[in-house]
RNA sequence: GUGGGUGUGGCCUAAGGGUUAGGGCACCUGGUUGUGGCCCAGGAGAGUGUGGGUUCGAGUCCCACCAUCCACCCCA
């Protein structure tokens, strides 16, 4: 036999069973995108390597160990994407887009991709709904931002979300608290793990997330990066906390959450879902005010966030979320006799056309088999043409719900069948 | 990269080391002339993830590899 292929780990086929959740989380978060004034921006789903290498960081863990990073044929070196800000940025800044109207917000669906172990709610093809307001400073855009993944949880009926907040500061402010969270742990050396004495020389900052025991009554009386902002940083942030306590929006102060992309300033913030496993993140996002400079372009702040769709639907499943099906073709086009099957594929054609969905039979079968197949693909209505039928100029019109059959002169079934099926 | 669990038709699953791997769901056909769901009958579909080994004999035991799931790590 013939070896089998198999999808490579860590990706999936979206199965047609699953597409009704599929669409009505991208719709329900494109319509509340576009609600907000956001346009839709597509980029490329592979970029020159070295664009995520500066924008995300050199010493992130995406960038060092889970690019998908390859030479194509002209010698080039491009990774599949591993998040959308980036490009985005890129594109805004190519096609000089900071001559439109400031800010330009735009959203992106689409699939991303990391190198990482599998596990539960974590793939190596995996797609990210992204929103991102590019040209101001103003905190109203990280509320805008935050008010809007909010409003798509709980448009999505999410309970038990926990909206996680931190401000990582800026490149002024940074580096004197790396300093002092130094010299902090410098001090309590032989309370931590091992990971954390690396992370210390590495990427400070990444200490405070460490989830080994010996290291959280480090943590936990570590100096918080929010006494050690410069005034800008901590005007914004205190500006934004207070329009989000305006609004009621409760969220937790977590002086622990450092993303693990380089480009954040200020602002950062993630929800957390329960009930799926150890990736409880269903968001992430934040300000990133030095990324497009990084970039090349023109000193332009931004503010976005990347909602991961597989884990939305894992917590919709959880929480035992409906979504609506997908429509059924509405009329099943039932034929016998040679006869019949011309006239039913003049008759679908003409139906289609009309804008009525139409299955129509294959093959050469029994009226039994093709009822059969009716009922299970789920028709409402059954067109049944027939030498009898034809010979009258008529065609029998089965409604499968109510059992209830009658005649119908052809000239009459098409409008007959699009008022019933709402086409 | 590390650790643990799992691996029998499309899906779920049975088989105390011993006849041609059993069943359920789903699929197909039929139950008289052209009518679905329920029911009945029949049919097709796997040699048990792959490769080695132990044994007279392996789906059952051992080893390796692969895949998958979960966890670490990191995040969406």
């Amino acid at each position: 036999m013939m070896p089998r292929f198999q999808r490579p780990t860590g990706t999936h086929d979206i199965l047609p069973e699953e597409q009704p959740y599929w669409e009505y989380v991208t719709e329900f978060a494109v319509r509340l995108a576009r609600r907000a004034g956001f346009e839709r921006i597509d980029v490329p789903i592979f970029e020159a390597t070295e664009l995520f290498a500066r924008g995300i960081g050199a010493t992130t863990d995406v960038v060092e160990k889970e690019m998908y990073t390859f030479t194509d044929k002209g010698g080039e070196s491009l990774t599949l994407r591993p998040e959308f800000t980036a490009g985005v940025v890129r594109a805004y800044i190519e096609n000089g887009m900071h001559v439109r109207p400031q800010p330009v917000k735009l959203y992106s669906v689409g699939p991303v991709f990391r190198y990482d172990r599998p596990q539960a709610g974590r793939f190596r093809q995996f797609h990210q709904f992204n929103m991102e307001i590019l040209g101001e400073m103003d905190p109203l855009a990280d509320l805008e931002v935050m008010l809007l993944i909010w409003d798509l949880y709980a448009g999505l009926g999410f309970r038990d979300l926990s909206f996680q907040l931190n401000s990582t500061g800026c490149p002024r402010c940074r580096p004197g608290y790396v300093q002092v969270l130094k010299e902090y742990y410098e001090k309590h050396i032989g309370e931590i793990c091992e990971d954390c004495r690396r992370r210390l020389a590495r990427n400070p900052l990444r200490v405070l997330d460490c989830k080994a025991d010996v290291c959280q009554p480090v943590i936990a009386a570590a100096p918080p990066i929010t006494d050690h902002l410069c005034d800008e940083c901590a005007d914004h942030f205190a500006r934004l906390r207070g329009y989000l306590d305006l609004l009621g929006r409760p969220y937790t102060l977590n002086h622990r959450l450092v993303r693990g992309l380089d480009y954040y300033t200020k602002t950062v913030f993630e929800v957390w879902a329960a009930g799926i496993g150890a990736q409880a993140a269903v968001c992430g996002g934040g300000r990133y005010d030095g990324l497009a400079e990084a970039l090349g372009g023109p000193p332009t702040p931004g503010v976005g966030v990347a909602a991961g769709i597989e884990r939305i639907i894992m917590v919709m499943k959880a929480q035992e979320l409906e979504v609506p099906p997908l429509p059924a073709p509405a009329v099943f086009l039932a034929h016998l006799g040679d006869r019949a099957r011309r006239e039913a594929v003049r008759l679908a054609d003409e139906l289609r056309r009309a804008g009525v969905a139409v299955w129509t039979a294959f093959g050469d079968r029994g009226l039994k088999s093709q009822m059969r197949e009716a009922d299970k693909r789920g028709a409402r209505y059954v067109v049944i043409l027939g030498e009898d039928e034809l010979a009258r100029g008529a065609a029998a019109v089965r409604d499968m719900a109510a059992s209830e059959q009658a005649e119908i002169p052809m000239e009459e079934l098409v409008p007959w069948l699009r008022q019933r099926v709402g086409a």
